[in-house]
DNA sequence: CTTTACCCACTTTTT
DNA sequence: GTGGGTAAAG
């Protein structure tokens, strides 16, 4: 084992060395956070306690699988297996699903995703024939979501008078009542959206005293990363467990809280010293990532802030550059700009791609880049955005999977039931959904008994088996593995065979995508489980169970590719690198149109300003654009106020002058304008030929005549005039098809022409 | 019942 | 520019 004490500074080292008893740590960007906490953990290891009885909660599965790492190599052996390290949700859906049956939950429970509970949302608002433009899924979820982080269940929420009447003031009297259906369906469906994760385990832990007795004696050291980004949840869930033997230790840095939107609170953080007596304080101020001037530059920005924990970071690097402020006519300008100077600078100080970030306020900004970035051939790589997991075809794949495991899951149930289209319907489905609220009984155990639906012939037959498939999979669960059940559903839905068959781009890109995901699949069950304490688990069950908490950025183990890096400011937390571009900082982008009017969001947007800043080592670009496209339209935006806030001596202006420097500019703008101009025209003129198209179809739709009756399809022959319902009279060209698919090609008189029309459907009456 | 075509709302940030 | 939801056609 190597001596870890070495190279610590005093307070690093004090960090490291208080292990019982109470301690926050305050730790400012890039002061060595992580390599406390890995040192701590290593030092109690080494100390004799048990790596069984140490728990480390972190943000983000990449810095739990970080921590894991270096203190293995501190420690030089496999022990650090053997820690309960792992994200709030992984953890707690870990120990949610050893306890579930307390909760009267199954083990093998759904966790849904952000679209799976939007998706119930709306069917539960749609059933209520709520006018969606007040119920927003989205709005509802937030709504019901910062409940959950506030541990407001739902009958508090429904006798809460403040809440009701914020509710019926923004015309959502029912918000109370859908959170409460919402609750009712998840639990029916044995499914946890992520903040029941969170919720449940503090019900876990309220309701069964020895349960959490257990717990808290088994969890000796808790630590605790980025305190400042939790919730009231997540702080009561911590307090539960670490009441009895008070071995809490807490990193974060108040600056760098970023996430209120999840409901984090920093009042966490702040209060932290009034909740536990014995409490140590201990800061860590030395910055040994940046330069000087990035220093400098963070500190004077961060002390616009009102609310905060008295701090100096400082380091004794290099001064360095100033920061660069790169302004630009265009959006795509600002593209070109970067990727030039990403090619200038590996030139110039022998950089490697890996060593730029380009970082944005939100993911639609991303585009102007790749497209630059691939015009000059250099390689980069998207962080975010739209999932893997997120991806239509694989969750129309795994839907198959969770139902399976968890035949209750009804949203998963009712994403594939037709597809790919088996002949089980719109009407069919409502049947089913009316027969089973009726009688009380799940979607699926309707599905067993179609004739209780009144589903008869073929659309009975289309759903015995359906029903006869999903069964012969769930049979293969207790014998299989994941890689195996997976293969069959591939071989036996139709799934990967239509995918095959679409030669198009995105179908051949869906078939890959397919074919990845078995080969993830694969791959799980082939990797021995890195968890000591559960078996090598590798059904299907638990597949999922880990595959739902899992993001992009935890997919791709080789980190260390020499590509460029396009991130959220978000999802850059916690990381650095040699050269940053700081996109964007322009009003209404940065800070968010979102956060303008209320004091406390500002300060968040200014707070992620400062992380921005202290993700760069040697240099920094902020950039701006006088305009961009956002939408498809042109939009102008003054630049950000927090440029202003920047000090003058550290800022580099030299390519923030004004277009007018270089010829050329002031015409694109010009033209730019003119172009918006005819495109308005143009949708006018557009809409006009809509509206006559329209009044030529509706004079040429057809009324039926009074006597219309519709005649058995049997007697037809061709040379019959006939009567369509809509176009009218028409003469019978020719009879093809098929018994049960009989098609007549007819000529209608009223200039609509010869159409085909498919007799199971159309009616027609013969006049002659 | 299924497929296609158009229309609209959507953009903070994430486990 | 995009994906999902709806209406119309087959």
């Amino acid at each position: 084992m190597q001596d870890y004490l070495i190279d610590l500074n005093e307070q690093q080292k004090a960090a490291v060395l208080h292990t019982d008893g109470p301690l926050m740590i305050v730790a400012g960007a890039g002061s060595g956070k992580t390599k406390v906490l890995t040192t701590r953990i290593a030092h109690l290891m080494s100390l004799g306690v048990d790596a069984f009885r140490i728990l480390a909660l972190t943000f983000t599965n990449k810095a739990a699988a970080e921590m894991k790492e270096r203190i293995g190599n501190i420690l030089g052996n496999s022990e650090a297996k053997n820690l309960y390290i792992g994200t709030f949700h992984s953890v707690f859906a870990r120990i949610l699903r050893a306890e579930a049956q307390k909760l009267g939950y199954p083990a093998n429970f759904t966790i849904y995703d952000t679209d799976d509970a939007k998706s119930l949302l709306k069917s539960i608002i749609n059933a209520r024939d709520l006018d969606d433009k007040f119920y927003k899924p989205n709005y509802v979820l937030n709504r019901i979501s910062a409940a959950k982080n506030r541990l407001i269940s739902p009958a508090a929420y429904l006798q809460d008078h403040n809440i009701q009447q914020e509710d019926a003031r923004s015309n959502r009297p029912l918000m109370g009542q859908l959170y409460e259906e919402y609750t009712a369906r998840c639990f029916k469906n044995g499914a946890m959206d992520f903040d029941d994760l969170l919720y449940k385990m503090y019900q876990l832990l309220k309701q069964f005293p020895e349960t959490l007795a257990k717990y808290q004696h088994k969890f000796r050291y808790i630590l605790i990363d980025e305190y400042q980004d939790t919730n009231l949840a997540q702080y009561q869930i911590i307090k539960l467990l670490a009441a009895v033997h008070e071995n809490i230790c807490v990193v974060g840095d108040d600056a760098q809280s970023i996430y209120s939107f999840r409901g984090a609170t920093i009042d966490n953080i702040m209060r932290f010293q009034d909740d536990y007596e014995a409490v140590k304080v201990i800061k860590l101020e030395q910055n040994y990532r940046s330069t000087q001037s990035i220093i400098k530059v963070a500190n004077t920005v961060i002390s616009n802030n009102k609310r905060q924990i008295p701090k100096n970071l400082w380091t004794s690097n290099e001064v360095g550059e100033k920061i660069r402020l790169v302004r630009t006519l265009t959006d795509n300008d600002e593209g070109r700009f970067i990727a030039d100077a990403i090619a200038e600078q590996k030139l110039r100080n022998h950089y490697a791609n890996k060593d730029f970030a380009i970082l944005y306020r939100t993911n639609a900004q991303s585009r102007s880049f790749e497209e630059n970035l691939r015009r000059m051939n250099i390689a980069y790589r998207i962080y975010g955005g739209l999932s893997f997991y997120q991806r239509k075809e694989i969750k129309d794949f795994m839907a198959y999977l969770r139902l399976i495991v968890n035949p209750q899951d009804e949203e998963a149930l009712k994403r594939i039931i037709n597809y790919p289209a088996r002949g089980i319907g719109k009407s069919s489905i409502e049947r089913i959904t009316i027969a089973a609220n009726e009688s009380n009984a799940t979607f699926w155990e309707i599905l067993q008994e179609p004739h209780r639906a009144g589903l008869k012939g073929a659309s009975g037959a289309a759903v015995e088996n359906f029903v006869v498939m999903i069964k012969s999979f769930q049979s293969m669960l207790g014998k299989e593995n994941a890689y195996d059940v997976a293969y069959a559903v591939g071989k036996h839905t139709q799934i990967v065979k239509e995918l095959y068959n679409d030669k198009s781009v995105e179908g051949l890109a869906r078939y890959e995508n397919i074919q990845e995901l078995l080969n993830s699949i694969k791959e799980y069950t082939e990797t021995p489980n890195e968890d000591g304490e559960l078996e090598a688990d590798k059904s299907l069950g638990s597949y999922l169970q880990q595959i739902s908490l899992l993001t992009d950025a935890d997919k791709d183990k080789d980190d260390d590719q020499d590509v460029v890096k396009l991130m959220t400011i978000h999802a850059a937390k916690g990381l650095e690198f040699p050269c940053v571009f700081a996109v964007g900082m322009e009003e209404n982008i940065f800070p968010s149109v979102m956060s303008l009017y209320d004091r406390e969001d500002l300060e968040e947007e200014r707070r992620l300003f400062y992380v921005v800043i202290t993700r760069a080592r040697h240099r920094l670009w902020l950039s701006f654009s006088n305009s961009r496209y956002r939408f498809g339209s042109l939009v102008q935006n003054d630049p950000s106020r927090f440029i202003e806030e920047v000090p003058e001596e550290y800022l580099d202006r030299s390519f923030a002058g004004m277009g007018n420097k270089k010829s050329g500019y002031g015409s694109t703008l010009f033209s730019k304008g003119a172009e918006k101009d005819t495109s308005h025209k143009d949708s006018a003129n557009s809409d006009l030929k809509k509206i006559v198209a329209q009044q030529q179809s509706a004079s040429a739709t057809h009324t039926p005549s009074v006597n219309f009756k519709p005649s058995d399809p049997a007697t037809l022959e061709q040379g019959m005039k006939v009567e369509h319902q809509r176009f009218g009279y028409g003469i019978i060209q020719q009879l093809e098809g098929s018994i049960h698919n009989r098609i007549a090609i007819i000529k209608f008189e009223n200039g609509t022409g010869e159409k085909k029309i498919m007799l199971q459907y159309a009616k027609l009456m013969v006049v002659e």
